[in-house]
DNA sequence: GAAATATAATTAGGTATCATAATAATATTT
DNA sequence: AAATATTATTATGATACCTAATTATATTTC
């Protein structure tokens, strides 16, 4: 068998990525909110220079890895909910500034503390050292992940 | 802001799962066959008890986490590609037994190298210690994760 | 400063990977 | 024998992405 040439080790975090694979732990926690809408308010409310500029879709996408169309797509889902407002920007009219209403505020401000409250507690409940251990270990197999498929094609 | 009440570790945490998240590190490496088609002939492959015998759609799902009916198309297209075969059970008239052709077979002995090298290469990476360590970890984690959900609702 | 090129957002249409509900056939339990 | 459960399938839909083409505007180059 082709599989027996696998190390213990290897196989051990074979069969955990494997287990772990479709488990959504990014779920949206609001209701009638999807994950990818929360995702979007997330970036744009957390990683905005300057927040009273509001942010360009160009700007979510690339923050995201997520391309313009898609990013439009949930914007308009957004604006529908009335969680966002697209803004024409004064230095450049191809671009549009997106920002929170005060719903969109509200929500995020939910969604916010969710996560708070997740890896607040998933960092106790693997204590701090371990935390960090997690974090360093995950990004470094990911990275190598990564490269690997590069060198395959 | 409501983000200041994170700890710095749970913060690292939530950073490194969130620039993981959209990576597919588990996308077929055969050109032409679907990422949930090598899932699928790689479950009827190694987790076959009685390998002759093949493997019941039902138990694909249940093995796999995902409803019979997104099996059942599945098994559909490795059907065209001429990848399985669907073999009637004789002791239960309502079952199909899954079986792999000869093409099938060589498949996903491609597929089991790769992952084979993929995750070996890994783990020598980043060292057998540190690979357990890891597993350990996310699976810690990923439990933490899903019994919150849990909670939550 | 006009022409060529680049960038921003959108629209249209499509793909991958799942799900639920309903159905038909067969097994099992009562 | 009747009621219930299980197996696989079909039909349909949802989610979350994508590429290609389009329109409008900016920037660069000659």
């Amino acid at each position: 068998m082709v599989m027996d040439g696998i190390d213990p080790h290897a196989r051990k975090l074979m069969e955990v990525f494997s287990a772990i694979e479709r488990s959504k732990w990014n779920d949206s926690p609001v209701k009638g909110l999807a994950a990818n809408e929360a995702h979007v308010l997330f970036c744009i409310k957390h990683k905005t220079i300057f927040p009273q500029e509001g942010m360009k879709v160009s700007e979510i996408g690339r923050l995201m890895k997520v391309t313009t169309p898609t990013i439009t797509q949930t914007i308009n889902n957004l604006y529908k909910k009335g969680l966002v407002l697209r803004i024409p920007d004064i230095h450049d009219r191809r671009s549009v500034r997106i920002k929170l209403t005060d719903k969109g505020e509200e929500i995020i401000k939910r969604v916010s503390e969710h996560i708070c409250i997740t890896f607040n507690g998933l960092s106790q409940h693997l204590g701090s050292e371990e935390s960090d251990k997690l974090a360093e270990l995950l990004l470094k197999a990911h990275n190598y992940i990564i490269n690997v498929k590069k060198i395959d094609i």
